[in-house]
DNA sequence: CCTTACATGTAACAAGTTACATGATTAG
DNA sequence: CTAATCATGTAACTTGTTACATGTAAGG
């Protein structure tokens, strides 16, 4: 069900369509929901029939009509609702730590190669939010209550990519015994 | 499809019921993967239909037989094809982050209260893993190569933990300007 | 008396993924 | 020619959750 919270919440900051929630979740939302477009269209059309959302469409010269949702005074209601319950915190399920309980199955050159992977994926996630932080929250000091909830998200997404390249270096120092730059004075 | 090969890795690391295997992730695994015991059975049934595991019933006196599964060939070559593989991060979807979007909607009651929960959460987490710790791997130093993988998961789980309570230390340093202990001597 | 451990499941539902469908415009 | 962006969806499938079902024995 989060997802539909997740969607009030975005709808609530600005009103828009599935195309752009889609934008929205894949580019500034990656750190806190994923979702596809086609679980989007599928949960607006269901938040729609709740009245939890209502529709303007904006009609297109050659192109589909885009449909702009907005929160409703219901939606509004059911948002503020949920910010007021508890949730447990999501489950953990990794392929990559399953693969370590594999043991001897599991080789060096495929551990290495996840292993890359992994920092690379995370190296890349910090480029991103790193550039996230620039463009949203230039003035770390002079936020309004608003956009501090916001940067700490991104601060959540900061510490995540951290922390599994510290773990990564501790596999690589515990596991592989190789350093980055094999090639040079590792005797 | 990765539940799949989580139990099988289980498996292949010693038989065991679906009674078991779900002990064994609700004990020791939670840091690693998370399964229900509905999913667990019903996996089961069809990895024995596929024939990637194999069941020796256990007749016990009042009490359904125990139905010891282990991991055939077929199931130990589906095991290793799928380490060979590459598998993308999980993605991240966190109710809690979801709420720090929902901006003046969310007050800082409902905001400390969750984060009071998330900090008893990661706290007691950080029990299991340090007791885990020295059930199973006291001597740090001195692991197989097997061990020192399943070590390395632990470590993952650790560093998370500890991860999301600094996290949560920045929180209240920058959302909630009260110390855990408010009471007593706080400006 | 009540809960927990033991030991297995079925059924219905919700959430998430993958494949398919349409069709114009712009950039390389 | 090819891919990406814009803009909407449907359909089928897989994965995960919740509710229900059965029955004994031990511990507080």
């Amino acid at each position: 069900m989060t997802l539909r919270f997740a969607l009030l919440a975005a709808l609530h900051e600005e009103p828009a369509t599935g195309y752009d929630l889609n934008r929205r979740f894949r580019d500034r939302l990656g750190h806190v929901w994923n979702a596809s477009h086609q679980q989007i269209y599928r949960e607006l059309a269901r938040m729609l029939d709740e009245a939890l959302v209502a529709v303007q469409p904006v009609p297109q010269a050659d192109r589909p009509d885009r449909k702009v949702y907005r929160v409703t005074q219901g939606g509004k209601r059911a948002l503020q609702a949920w910010l007021t319950e508890g949730h447990p915190r999501p489950a953990i399920r990794d392929p990559f730590l399953v693969k370590l309980f594999a043991g001897e199955l599991l080789n060096d050159a495929d551990l290495e190669r996840d292993l890359a992977e992994l920092e690379a994926h995370y190296r890349e996630r910090l480029r991103t939010y790193r550039s996230l932080e620039r463009r949203w929250f230039p003035d770390e000091r002079n936020l309004s209550r608003h956009y501090r909830l916001q940067y700490m998200a991104l601060r959540r997404g900061i510490l995540t990519a951290e922390s599994w390249l510290q773990w990564a270096a501790e596999m690589r120092e515990r596991m592989l015994l190789s350093a980055r730059g094999a090639s040079k004075g590792n005797g």
